[in-house]
DNA sequence: CGTTAAGTTGACACGACTCAAAGGCGGTGG
DNA sequence: CCACCGCCTTTGAGTCGTGTCAACTTAACG
């Protein structure tokens, strides 16, 4: 579906994390390496998985290399919330270590690429690598920005305005790191996961939907987003993507 | 209000970001003196006043002292989104420079004290002080738990679990930090304020209110919350405050 | 084909919003 | 000291978004 350059240059090409990070920092060959070599003992996992339950101590840290996974919450109530996102280029768990167990779990919502990093591995690079560290904070700042960004949306708007905001929120995020086209996107979850997260019934989520795509917006079939409009989604969502923080890339070709 | 040890420990027992930072990371008398002395340049605040605008780039590193500011967003449809409380001890902007430009502002709810500590301070301890490094790391990532739990909490409760709720986390974050009772504590806050962190309107925000009080839960007055029972209003709000990581509080008196 | 998960539909109930206006309550100035 | 004023809180009435329940259709898979 996406255009993959030669392999002898897929490594640097392609690595999510790399591409993702290069919005957020200036990062140098020798980080590049660093970065990939992490990222080259990946694992499978199946559709449908926990790759870390609520309540346990955190052993790893988890980066999500392709696919996509959710972090959810379970509430006294029974309810599911799920609470964010973990797109290709994304860690699970960056430094949850030091609050000892998970608030939270993650799931995949789809047969995924996972990397898992020992802790030592992340405190060595912290130790050396001022560069990498910078950009691991970033990253972790973004993901905050992205939770108040959220929290505002789901607070304040109508439940179509926040499932465009979310479509909206994919589109730039997944494009970020290649794996998007300019207008259409591959979203693995159904329409009750959709719900869980916008914090509406299952009913309504699909009522939703239904309304964006008679009104020319949005249309979600077979997992695949497709946006008919860009524009004229964003507007509809009062999109503003700039708590992304993902423009302008800053990764221009470093002086040969 | 609150008892108050004599003036010559006042500095080491009172400090509310001390006496918070000791519910995550073991301190040594060293580091108390170094984040003391930190604290020593504060300002005094006037109630209504933002700290710091959408929008703008962070200057100083800011830590609330005295007093209470909440962070809000302005969305486009002209509405305000309070995302979240600063309670004495709370950093506002620990890290934020990195991203560049603040995606949210903050603003005081009453006459507050706030020290600005300026980034070259922070990059100093980030250096040489890996403990009070890693306290600060543990505040950011409860402050990360504590969005998810309001993201949760947010969508998929009505609005008067929410409102228990807040009051819940309130309770307790502020007993942390030594500044209320068992069951009571100051909440200079409005209404409105109180409704554009729910998410529902001031009329609603009112109602809930009345409910609450009528139930026996809670009472709101003179800008004074008053838990009834706080154990009923824990199981009302569904209320489990692991995600505030403040107990069993590790401070046990050092060696003498 | 039979079975199961996901998506779709209709009817009805209720929570929450809006608009609009009236009642405290704490200031400030005459 | 009282009158006035503005900000907050409280009320009432009518509307709309969203939830629930329950059934039905479609798609996916062996």
């Amino acid at each position: 579906m996406w255009p993959r350059p030669a392999m002898g240059a897929w490594c640097v090409m392609d690595n999510p994390l790399i591409r993702k990070l290069e919005f957020g920092a200036r990062l140098e060959t020798a980080d590049r390496a660093r970065l990939e070599e992490i990222c080259r003992r990946a694992r499978r996992v199946e559709a449908r998985t926990d790759l870390i339950e609520q309540g346990e101590p955190p052993s790893m840290v988890r980066l999500v290399l392709e696919g996509m996974a959710y972090r959810y919450k379970l509430l006294p109530n029974g309810r599911r919330s799920i609470v964010g996102f973990l797109l290709p280029g994304d860690f699970c768990d960056l430094h949850v270590a030091i609050l000892g167990r998970m608030d939270h779990a993650i799931a995949t919502a789809v047969t995924s690429t996972v990397v898992e990093i020992d802790r030592d591995t992340i405190e060595d690079i912290t130790r050396t690598e001022p560069r990498i560290t910078r950009a691991f904070w970033w990253a972790t700042l973004v993901d905050e920005a992205t939770l108040r960004e959220w929290l505002a949306s789901m607070g304040h708007r109508p439940a179509d305005k926040q499932m465009a905001h979310l479509f909206c929120e994919l589109l730039i995020r997944l494009q970020a790191v290649g794996r998007a086209s300019v207008d259409s996107f591959r979203l693995p979850v159904t329409q009750d996961e959709l719900a869980d997260t916008l914090g509406i019934s299952v009913v309504h989520a699909n009522r939703v939907l239904q309304q964006l795509r008679e009104d020319g917006l949005v249309t979600m079939r077979n997992r695949t987003v497709k946006i008919h409009d860009v524009g004229r989604l964003y507007a509809f969502a009062e999109f503003d993507p700039t708590y992304l923080h993902l423009a302008p890339p800053r990764n221009e070709p470093e002086a040969a």
